[in-house]
DNA sequence: TACGGGATGATGGTCAGACCATTAGCACTA
DNA sequence: TAGTGCTAATGGTCTGACCATCATCCCGTA
């Protein structure tokens, strides 16, 4: 009968009317909201209000400031990079083990290779194999790390030709995840078997061999648990 | 010689050390920050400041503002609820179709099932039949709603006995998501099919049975998949 | 003595107005 | 024509004030 009135937060209230607008369409990534001032009379808050607004939207990654003249808040274009890393951040804060986050990984890179050799193309097949060379000069120059092998992982996911799944696989192997949990140590050696692997699974792919694939990629991954598994404290 | 001074906004640096204190665990959730007037002068800023930085890490989930005496910012235990809202959040706004996502979901929720199938307790079980039961009734009352579908897939993940996982699969059936995608419509047809297929998965886990669980998921999934592929525009 | 209710102080939420720093564009000058 | 300084718009920060909320304490009453 007497409906529960909530008094939210106004700075909050306008965070989620700008949401909406976004969500809806009405605006869309590059345009500029009004400026501060502006916003405040619209709305009829002080600036300190709308600010907050503002942070809060920004946070979220929805919109980017710049400041000085035709400065304001832009919508941003919601690219996978960007939301990848938002997800790397959530997870890198998540009561979660580094076990816990390899045994995902093993579910998602293993799952999606069925996908990934059905769908490479040359192409994706060539751009894999130059990652590959470039971690081998680096190896050779003693300049290896785990970012090149990320950029592998990822490539792969990005044979499916989904943005959802590369998202995913790319928020895996996020900068910050990574200095968590392995704190960029790379082995020399573990860079040598690693490339390798790569190699074979690269093989694997351009010959649409989903079981040689699957095997190859589980014994890379077990390979790179077990280590993991040695520093992981958490 | 002169090297580049970058002038941060200071409301940013407040929210970067707090998130360092955090991270590192000076900071443990439950704890309580000093209150916005102390932080001000501790930091040596104003107070509007202080507000926008705390504005930022409330927005990113670090801490949750109470009001009132003995209120505050207290850090928050990141609960994989909060993660799995926040990752809903970020793939309603991301540049992806929703067979994209419908794609991903399976690649996780078949690729989890030797999992689940080989770690199901007795409980977990207990727990599935409990919800199939209550999907049933709310079917007869004409009350069934794709919530409860939700969390029957939800459960199942959680057999896996991995957060990380759970949290995954928590973020596809997230609110966000669904309102988006498939409208709350829940065809009755649809729930009877549902509930019966649900109730094949539980059989196939008890008896640990991991081709027939995968078989039964795909069906269920893919049926899924074409239901919303009907009205996905994007 | 025990209980209930009002007073109290700490805390976050908001406001108004001011000033500074930054920046793109413009007009002016050499 | 090229360079240079001005200008106006915009975000960043500060100050001080007032309000709403809420746990706690104290006092009066039964």
């Amino acid at each position: 009968m007497f409906a529960p009135v909530s008094v939210d937060r106004v700075s909050q209230v306008i965070v989620d009317q700008i949401k909406l607008l976004i969500r809806d369409g009405r605006l869309t990534p590059g345009d500029r909201l009004p400026s501060e001032r502006d916003l405040c009379q619209r709305f009829g808050v002080s600036r300190v209000t709308v600010r907050e607004a503002l942070r809060v939207l920004e946070a979220s990654g929805l919109v980017e400031i710049r400041v000085g003249a035709r400065g304001g808040a832009f919508v941003t274009a919601p690219s996978t990079e960007r939301l990848s890393a938002g997800l790397a951040d959530l997870l890198s804060l998540a009561p979660l083990t580094g076990s816990n986050v390899t045994e995902a990984r093993k579910v998602v890179e293993i799952g999606i290779l069925p996908l990934v050799v059905e769908r490479a193309t040359e192409e994706d097949v060539t751009d894999l194999l130059a990652i590959i060379d470039e971690a081998e000069a680096a190896l050779a120059a003693g300049e290896y790390t785990m970012g090149l092998s990320a950029a592998f992982h990822v490539r792969v996911a990005g044979c499916t030709h989904n943005p959802a799944i590369e998202m995913l696989v790319h928020s895996f192997h996020g900068p910050i995840l990574m200095s968590l949990r392995q704190a960029q140590m790379a082995a020399p050696t573990m860079g040598h078997k690693g490339t390798e692997e790569h190699r074979a699974l690269v093989e694997a792919i351009k010959a649409h061999d989903v079981d040689a694939a699957v095997a190859v990629m589980s014994t890379h991954l077990e390979r790179t648990a077990e280590r993991t598994a040695e520093d992981a404290q958490d």
